[in-house]
DNA sequence: GAAGTCATCAACCGATCGGTTGACGCTTAA
DNA sequence: TTAAGCGTCAACCGATCGGTTGATGACTTC
């Protein structure tokens, strides 16, 4: 008899987490093993428990799957994690597998891929969606020209709340030229001709979030 | 014995239906009679098979949850429309409750809420999750400063998408003065004092989707 | 040590934006 | 019918923005 997968569910939704405990724990070659609500809970009960592959969530409460799987990675670095998220943003996708991440998945993914995905997870594949791979692949064909630098990225949160060059110059003790400069250049990498513009492709790709 | 609630769920998600499937089919009381996997296939689904409460989601291909309640309202009044949603933006929140939904639930109330709610529903009570009951009375104890018009809604699409005033003016034959009094219109009922924030809280608000 | 990126600043330009005031016709609600 | 909201438009103003060129120093990377 083969070893069973055992498995950590990660999900701030309730329904969700019954949805995944339902589907995987009838399948013969996987088993549950525990189920966390948040991000510390997972690191947590993922160090006690030391499950082969942790389903994570992304956006959660508490910490979230990026932090939560940085976490569990570096205590145990076998564990896979299979981040199984809504959201699709480049941003988001870069992030996990910058942390950690052994494959990314969606939500709206059926039945089959998912049982595939985990399979082939605790076998430390590397899986992606089709969807997330095509992202992927685009983002290597074309050079990224949008990589913010962490200041842009500052200057332009300013700009998506609608303070003015001047505004922000003086809550960063910069110049407005500084200023000016920085979003010259977030135009160009984005791609667009204005601050507003900037603001949506930010929010779209997910440079941006929209709560804070 | 008394008579058990017939279900349908719909959800775009496989893992949501079979989270909801999972929950509600153990209780006694419920009976899961069939699940869809977009607006148009609940419709079609509805009509059949009669069920007494609809889960809907709200966000879905074909057709979105807003448009399918509808629908079944109109084919079928006494059906219960309990919407099961992510999203509580005031702009969702109002357009559901339009078209007729019973109930307002988020995916992430607790397993006991679900099954309250669903109850309720079924005997055509109106329940809200209590983040959903909180932002409906806030927007009716502050005068709804922030009702946009359509064509205010619309000029400030189009200046989410970055385009000046004057490009705004030819796409929607008018001229520039007229767009520039809409704008300043919407951003006396955001109360915002540029476009870039304006779009931002549209965003926020649900009043802008950031897709399209 | 050269090349590249990043953050910083200055001065200047024309275009655009935000705001005001005032106006007209239309429809809906009080 | 009076009021209110909507959509349309004009003319005008000062402030801001987008863009350019050019420059400096710090820090990596090769």
């Amino acid at each position: 008899m083969k070893k069973s997968i055992r498995l950590l569910i990660t999900d701030d939704h309730p329904v969700v987490r019954a949805g995944l405990e339902g589907m995987l724990s009838r399948q013969p070659d996987m088993e549950v093993v525990g189920e966390a609500g948040d991000g510390a809970e997972a690191v947590e009960i993922a160090e006690r428990l030391q499950p082969d592959v942790v389903l994570m969530d992304l956006r959660m409460p508490e910490m979230d799957g990026v932090a939560a799987t940085q976490k569990i990675k570096a205590v145990r670095p076998e564990t896979q994690i299979l981040v199984l998220t809504t959201y699709d943003s480049d941003a988001d996708i870069l992030r996990a597998v910058e942390a950690g991440a052994t494959g990314y998945l969606l939500k709206d993914a059926p039945r089959e891929e998912l049982y595939e995905a985990v399979r082939a997870a605790s076998q430390g594949k590397v899986l992606f969606a089709p969807a997330v791979a095509d992202k992927l692949m685009r983002r290597i064909r074309e050079p990224r020209r949008d990589t913010l630098s962490h200041r842009e990225i500052e200057v332009l949160s300013f700009v998506r709340r609608g303070l003015s060059n001047k505004e922000i110059a003086r809550s960063l003790h910069v110049s407005e030229a500084t200023v000016k400069t920085h979003l010259i250049h977030v135009f160009k990498k984005l791609g667009v001709e204005d601050r507003t513009a900037a603001v949506s492709v930010a929010l779209e790709r997910g440079i941006l979030q929209l709560n804070r």
